[in-house]
DNA sequence: TAACAGCTAAACACGT
DNA sequence: AACGTGTTTAGCTGTT
């Protein structure tokens, strides 16, 4: 007996939609934990290393600043006067061409694509939005000093034209400039690199013609006019002079970056075949050596003049001093030791991935051969790289399902197992959002997707990809009691999701209307007012979708279900970094690994009940609903076929300690920075 | 194409 | 009267 049994007035019993409609979710749990673990460590190595190249950029461009500080100096002493920074010439004025200095963070738009897609997890998602943050951060100093440096040499070239000044000095002026030029060149290669690895890894799809990447910057504009002008009346005064190689290049260079408006001047340093793709030809050394390993000495954690100890990445001459190295820095102690067990569960997940994947090659191969004519062989689910497409899809998608909340995406969480008509492997990772909510019926369960995601959830304004009702169940499965009263569920709404922290008329409507409307939640008339609690059998009693009944889906549903438990373990893995200990069950009190491991039960054990409603599966975790949950009434008497009690409530046991009733977010919005 | 599921909006009733 | 809660209907989009 869990509250008196109160005046529930369920008098939409009759409501034709029958609340048989859960919510549901979509994610086959295996897509998205590989999908993240696929691409986390990979990133964030190439993330540190590419910071580490920053820096050195940011060296050498020190120096370079320092030569031509002296370069300045001389001219001044010269007898030239110094003008004042602030008398730019508007004619004269070179402005710093945005396109190449703009950090090539992820565009609003692209993060709103990225976030629609999830193809990657939440978590993921910010450990890249960081490293892009912090690669930003690093360009917009060497912007702030690329402006300085260019304001000055346009000035000085100003000035020795005027006063008819010797060309020597003028070049050399010219070659410090173009010596920045270079750095910041290969700045925007690892940028790019960057990007490219953002896009491997499906994060980024680049679509043609979208003007939020950057990716032709220094094709476009790089230098205006104007200094194209002025370097071809140096040059052309002087060329005499300067044949020298070096020059050579820098005037490439130069050309290069006015190539837009030139294209058919001087030979391109880019690579027109990179270009076509947005990708410099100009390599830096690193990256350039990582395809080939003929080091005499093979080490698997040497390689290159580098330590490929994860997160190491410290040059070592040669051999000998790596092996120096090696024992000296990375010993047996417990930084190894955790290192280790890190990579441990990254292989882990990596295997886990590969085999996913052979599984979803094999899956589409036998696909496309079988019946490759069927017209939904290309439908819905997958937006193919063609930016038509996937604007469609987008245009479609946000007016109707977020006419509220315009700058926040829709956040379906689109597997990719569920469109097997992928053809390309960018394909894979440009689903479109989709307007619909996903059954948490045979996909990732929602309390896993919340424990998982709670973090991001909170603090991202992405909407969960769960029908409300699905939402409202789960509010009130994690309250301790198994019931809310309206505004507790309100309270947990906007204490879990930064998205239900706006709009509140609309969501809180929705949740009303849900609550009315499905059969699954029940009104109880309680002390202290009327709660709502769930009725599990309603709530599984869902519309059965086209999977029942297809032997061969089941096994790929059972199949998923399976990978959710190593990837349970990976999850672990990542709690350890917080002093959790590693392989810990989901029994040791782990409120949000025993929600999860208790919605994977939950889950295969649903979709059993309907795959199998005729088998008498009498597996010994089930337990007759009444048992657990306390459902006060009935408008339809049970069915024993139904009345298997999904083990969901199992949670119970291990509702979130933290959970906060009184925290409430009310209606306000909430700030936007809530990192 | 129709039925259904889900979302949003809105009207309305009722109680505080 | 204002507000919260609850019910119901309608229209729309997407899926089956």
């Amino acid at each position: 007996m869990m509250q008196e049994s109160g005046t529930e007035t369920k008098s939409n019993g009759s409501a034709i939609q029958n609340g048989s409609s859960g919510g549901n979710h979509l994610l086959q749990c295996g897509s998205l934990r590989e999908g993240r673990s696929n691409g986390e460590t990979p990133a964030a190595d190439a993330g540190a290393a590419e910071l580490v190249h920053v820096q050195q950029q940011q060296q050498a461009l020190q120096v370079a600043r320092q030569l031509l500080l002296q370069q300045q100096q001389q001219q001044q002493v010269s007898g030239l006067k110094s003008p004042k920074r602030n008398d730019k010439q508007p004619a004269l004025q070179v402005p710093v061409s945005v396109a190449m200095m703009t950090p090539q963070v992820i565009t609003p738009q692209q993060m709103q694509q990225i976030l629609q897609q999830q193809v990657l997890s939440p978590q993921q998602l910010q450990v890249l939005l960081q490293q892009q943050q912090a690669l930003m951060l690093q360009q917009q100093q060497l912007q702030e000093f690329y402006k300085k440096q260019q304001e000055q040499l346009q000035l000085q070239l100003l000035q020795q034209q005027h006063a008819g000044k010797q060309p020597k000095e003028q070049q050399q002026v010219a070659t410090q400039q173009l010596a920045f030029q270079q750095q910041l060149l290969q700045m925007q290669q690892l940028q790019q690199q960057h990007l490219l690895s953002l896009q491997r890894q499906g994060l980024l799809t680049i679509q043609p013609g979208q003007p939020a990447l950057p990716l032709q910057p220094l094709a476009q504009g790089m230098i205006p006019t104007e200094l194209q002008q002025l370097w071809k009346e140096v040059t052309s005064a002087h060329s005499a002079e300067e044949t020298t190689g070096s020059n050579h290049s820098s005037l490439d260079l130069t050309t290069t970056c006015v190539s837009s408006s030139a294209p058919s001047k001087t030979s391109l340093i880019m690579n027109p075949h990179a270009s076509t793709n947005g990708q410099l030809s100009v390599h830096t050394p690193k990256r350039e050596s990582l395809s080939h390993e003929e080091h005499p000495h093979s080490h698997p954690l040497y390689g290159h003049g580098v330590c490929k100890w994860p997160g190491c990445e410290a040059v070592c001459e040669d051999f000998q001093s790596f092996l120096k190295h090696l024992n000296s820095e990375h010993a047996l102690d417990d930084r190894s030791t955790a290192q280790c067990r890190v990579q441990m569960q990254v292989v882990q997940q990596l295997e886990l991935q590969l085999a996913k994947d052979k599984e979803r090659l094999q899956a589409m191969m036998t696909h496309l051969h079988v019946k490759s004519t069927e017209p939904k062989a290309a439908p819905q689910p997958l937006n193919l790289v063609s930016s038509v497409t996937l604007s469609k899809s987008a245009s479609e998608a946000s007016p109707q399902s977020l006419p509220h909340t315009p700058t926040t995406p829709t956040a379906p969480i689109t597997p990719v197992t569920q469109g097997p008509s992928v053809i390309t492997t960018t394909s894979m990772h440009t689903v479109g959002p989709i307007r619909r909510r996903y059954s948490d019926k045979y996909n990732v369960p929602i309390s896993s997707d919340i424990a998982q995601n709670q973090e991001f959830y909170k603090n991202a304004e992405v909407r969960p990809p769960f029908t409300y009702a699905s939402l409202i169940r789960q509010a009130i499965l994690e309250s301790p009691e198994k019931q809310l009263t309206l505004n507790e569920i309100y309270n947990w709404f906007t204490r879990m999701f930064a998205y239900f922290r706006r709009n509140a008329a609309t969501w809180k409507n929705a949740v009303r209307h849900n609550l009315s409307l499905h059969k699954c939640f029940v009104r109880v008339e309680n002390v202290k007012g009327a709660v709502w609690t769930v009725d599990e059998v309603e709530f599984q009693k869902r519309r059965p979708q086209k999977i029942s009944g297809n032997p061969s889906l089941i096994k790929n549903m059972q199949t998923s279900h399976a990978y959710c438990t190593p990837l349970n373990a990976a999850l672990q893995a990542s709690m350890a970094e917080n002093s959790i200990p590693l392989y810990t069950t989901a029994s040791m009190g782990n409120p949000t690994l025993g929600n999860l491991a208790s919605a994977i039960r939950e889950e295969l054990n649903g979709a059993m009940e309907h795959t199998n409603s005729n088998e008498s599966d009498s597996s010994p975790g089930r337990s007759p609903l009444q048992a657990v949950h306390p459902v006060h009434v009935k408008e339809e008497p049970l069915d024993p076929e139904e009345a298997e009690g999904p083990l969901s409530l199992v949670t119970t046991a291990n509702h979130s300690p933290d959970f906060d009733h009184d925290r409430d977010y009310e209606d306000e919005p909430v700030n936007e920075d809530m990192e």
